[in-house]
DNA sequence: CTCTTAACCTGGACGC
DNA sequence: TGCGTCCAGGTTAAGA
């Protein structure tokens, strides 16, 4: 269930029990992720301690003096810390065991997750392309509008697009393009500068709060816990098509776009 | 460049 | 109960 939200809770679930801690040992289950796990991460990560846990985008860094293991927990992928003896199921691909007698655990049944290695001073490059955070004040109304200029896909792909902005997920797309009152399936050069703005803060403010709200579920990740609670109760119009909208009671619409789903209402948005 | 499409993989929900 | 079909929160690669 990952979208940036999730991710930065991830991310502050498992930071405490690994920064300062020393990898003992890698367990590598599963090699065929999304990308084969490079050999460097088995050889250079144990022994290491976790200077910190950081994220860029979509992907968590492990840092240490060896480089930086990069995980990315694709769309079915999950972190865990665990007690060292927790049984092995069927999805869990690797493991991180720690010097605390715990372990750090993916599993994905999916498999599109990823474990890169990022060598110490490099940018790995997945990274190399990415737009800034859309919570930094890199992001703004301003960079959308200018980027947009003589683009004539839809908006809602534009925003997904991790070259202009990263973060910005199915879900949140959606939402944040609802609260703007922009229609998704409009040209993205065809959106005013003013209304970009809108779109900026409308992001800012949807991820922020997804953020605040998946950190009260998810503070403990030695108690396993996997529903966010920003799901279902807040929603305006993702997964609500053929139902009322929130604000104004049109019945919510739905259609492909970029191969996702997308949602609006016809009446809130243009 | 920009844009579209296929592909990676498994599990769950749903219809018959 | 079983089976076929469709869908899912991400992202890259290839081709037009």
């Amino acid at each position: 269930m990952p979208e940036l939200p999730e991710v930065e809770t991830t991310r502050r679930g498992i930071a405490p029990h690994l920064t300062g801690h020393r990898i003992e040992r890698v367990v590598l289950r599963r090699a065929d992720l999304r990308w084969p796990i490079p050999a460097a991460v088995a050889e250079r990560l144990p022994g290491r301690v976790v200077d910190s846990v950081s994220r860029r985008a979509k992907y968590l860094l492990l840092e240490t003096g060896a480089g930086s293991a990069l995980l990315h927990l694709g769309m079915s992928g999950m972190l865990r810390v665990l007690p060292a003896d927790t049984p092995v199921e069927r999805h869990d691909h690797y493991d991180l065991l720690l010097d605390s007698g715990r372990v750090l655990r993916f599993t994905d049944p999916r498999r599109f997750g990823s474990l890169l290695w990022q060598p110490p001073g490099q940018t790995h490059a997945l990274l190399a392309g990415l737009g800034p955070e859309p919570l930094s004040d890199a992001f703004d109304g301003e960079l959308l509008w200018q980027r947009s200029r003589g683009r004539r896909s839809a908006v809602k792909s534009f925003v997904m697009d991790q070259r202009v902005v990263v973060g910005v997920g199915n879900i949140y797309a959606s939402e944040a393009l609802f609260e703007a009152g922009i229609l998704p399936q409009r040209a993205a050069g065809r959106v005013s500068r003013t209304r970009y703005a809108a779109l900026a803060r409308a992001i800012q403010r949807i991820l922020a709060h997804a953020i605040q709200r998946g950190g009260t579920t998810l503070r403990d990740f030695l108690a396993p816990d996997g529903a966010p609670g920003y799901f279902e109760q807040e929603l305006m119009v993702y997964g609500r098509a053929g139902d009322a909208c929130r604000r104004c009671g049109t019945t919510i619409r739905s259609r492909v776009i970029g191969q996702r789903n997308t949602f609006w209402c016809p009446v809130c948005q243009r």
